[in-house]
DNA sequence: GGGCATAATGAAACCGATTTCATAAAATTA
DNA sequence: TAATTTTATGAAATCGGTTTCATTATGCCC
């Protein structure tokens, strides 16, 4: 015999009381509600949740994507998303996409057999590019970080290119003319956009712009650190680098250091994220702040409202920016 | 009509052979799972997993439950989880307990409500701490990292005191006989463990153990800092400092930097965990090579063959950890 | 070709809740 | 007090699959 019903029979009322009795209390009079409970709390009875989905036709469960779990930048946004979660009763279901479009398509699969609700997607593909073809409106859609211009479902981004021309300008105003760049995965849409950044102020500033000041790499320390040797190897001359995470400037600092350069002296180095490395290494790192857990928890209350049907237009977020300055960057030596 | 049976009747066939198409294809004759198929193909069927782990009693996902988000060690477990849940077909669901024993509860309880079909809790408490009453064999539970002793229950862990015991001695043998203690979260488990190491290496080197040359703070850079701060006005004379996590180490090395010292020279400073960072920090980081992201995966593992029921006695692993020395620590001046 | 084992398929019960609709009881109003 | 509304409760259908059991079709052997 099912649970609800044993709880039932001893509470000698109906299995649709019991179920009442815990989905709407209100609905019963004072005195079943009593004989209810307290059969239930003799027998332990915990409704049974997935019975409860699979009825009601909603999982209560979003799943959330991202491209590396181990990366702190998205390991933040995964926070924040977490915290709306919990606020609002619905489960995280977590998958680490490696970047790869199969399991890309795996995740939003999860929404079209009933296993999540919705798909947030930290960084990684557009909808579109995961989903070239097929209806794109039945799977509820959010996208966050590393986003680069807003679509047709709700969008929580930053303004990338403008972040990084002001830390680019910034770098000019001290003087720096040869600044190269640490430009994280090539073909991504980010790095591009930050580039793009970089470039409008280059060449705003009336210096030519050099492909060949750029050197590409994984956005993490060991990437920073490799890439930075072969910039640094092939363009000594360089009195700054644009890094386009904080991992990539730790790394490319140490790269420096090992070097026997001294730093900032020798060479300015910023970053772009504000992770809390950044406050803490040496130097400490001028860098870009951006407020990825904000991302994750804005981008969950919009998920909340578009599951629950109140979304008129897609909405999209696009959250202020701002330099850090701190010790890894100094006026460039004109001796 | 429901979905299957919809499919059921275009292609001309029970719905239980549409079921056995897609859990048990070879059951079916290849004429009736071709017709099956193609009218599946034609009306975009998907069996709904819901329903499927509803009727099964097994809902293929396991929780993860974790202190912090946001702390690197334990993302790195999750990520090591995350890949065998990936590999195995199960669905990762994902709590931050922020360390609250309501929160691990209601974990727990998403057993007993059919949402997980297991548990795995990344450091925090264990079992008998979260349910001290209550039939604690009703949940399949596995606890890794910072678990300090086996259980009733599967277990990852490592030996912290002897890790603790080995990096104090390595301090020893380096000359330093004042050696303060950053001792992470004073009530943890892990973190007695580990000052129990220290101590058994003071003790073991004919030193005395003082309480007032440890302070306890959060496992974080911030934790490390503010802590370092307090430990070093006390005691200006420490020449190492033994530090029970990599981050807390960064936070003293920070400490000590703005405090004018200069490191390893005056200062010798360890680490624990040997996250990214301690590879490029500066000075890098003397750490304890602790396995996260293998743990996570034997986590995992072992959770799969608990579910399974293969398990006859609880399997507990232990394992092996190892010194990395780099530049943060050195021979003390005996001048 | 008859007898028997095996393979393929369908009918119907089932998993554990929710929810609609009907009905009985209680409360309100005239 | 009768009529009417409101409240409390139960019976039964339902969500979308899986699985057991029975039945029919097929293959194999002598």
């Amino acid at each position: 015999m099912s649970p609800i019903k044993r709880v039932s029979k001893l509470a000698g009322v109906s299995p649709a009381t019991v179920s009442r009795a815990f989905s709407d209390p209100s609905k019963l009079s004072a005195g079943t509600l009593e004989k209810v409970l307290r059969a239930a709390t003799q027998l332990n009875y915990k409704p049974n949740s997935l019975a409860k989905a699979f009825r009601g036709k909603s999982t209560r469960s979003v799943l959330v994507m991202v491209p590396d779990l181990r990366n702190v930048i998205f390991a933040k946004v995964l926070a924040g998303v977490e915290r709306i979660v919990a606020e609002n009763d619905y489960f995280l279901l977590v998958m680490d996409t490696r970047d790869d479009i199969e399991i890309e398509r795996a995740g939003l699969e999860m929404v079209q057999t009933n296993r999540a609700d919705g798909v947030i997607q930290v960084g990684g593909r557009t909808l579109k590019e995961i989903m070239p073809d097929g209806d794109r409106t039945l799977v509820p859609f959010v996208h966050a970080l590393d986003v680069v211009a807003p679509a047709k479902y709700p969008t929580v981004m930053i303004d990338n290119a403008a972040a990084a021309e002001s830390m680019t300008s910034y770098l000019l105003a001290l003087g720096h003319t040869r600044i190269g760049v640490l430009g994280g995965i090539r073909n991504r849409s980010v790095s591009q956009e930050r580039i793009k950044g970089y470039r409008r102020a280059i060449e705003g500033y009336g210096l030519k712009y050099e492909d060949s000041a750029t050197e590409h790499s994984a956005y993490s320390f060991a990437g920073g650190q490799r890439a930075a040797l072969r910039l640094l190897s092939r363009h000594p001359d360089l009195t700054a680098l644009f890094c386009l995470s904080d991992e990539i400037a730790i790394g490319a600092m140490r790269t420096a250091l090992d070097r026997g350069l001294s730093l900032p002296d020798d060479l300015s180095v910023t970053g772009f994220d504000d992770t809390a490395f950044s406050k803490v290494c040496q130097p400490t790192l001028t860098t870009v702040v951006q407020p990825a857990e904000r991302m994750g928890e804005i981008a969950m209350t919009m998920m909340v409202s578009l599951l629950r049907g109140e979304t008129a237009a897609p909405n999209h977020q696009c959250l202020p920016t701002e330099l850090v300055i701190r010790s890894s960057t100094r006026r460039h030596r004109t001796t």
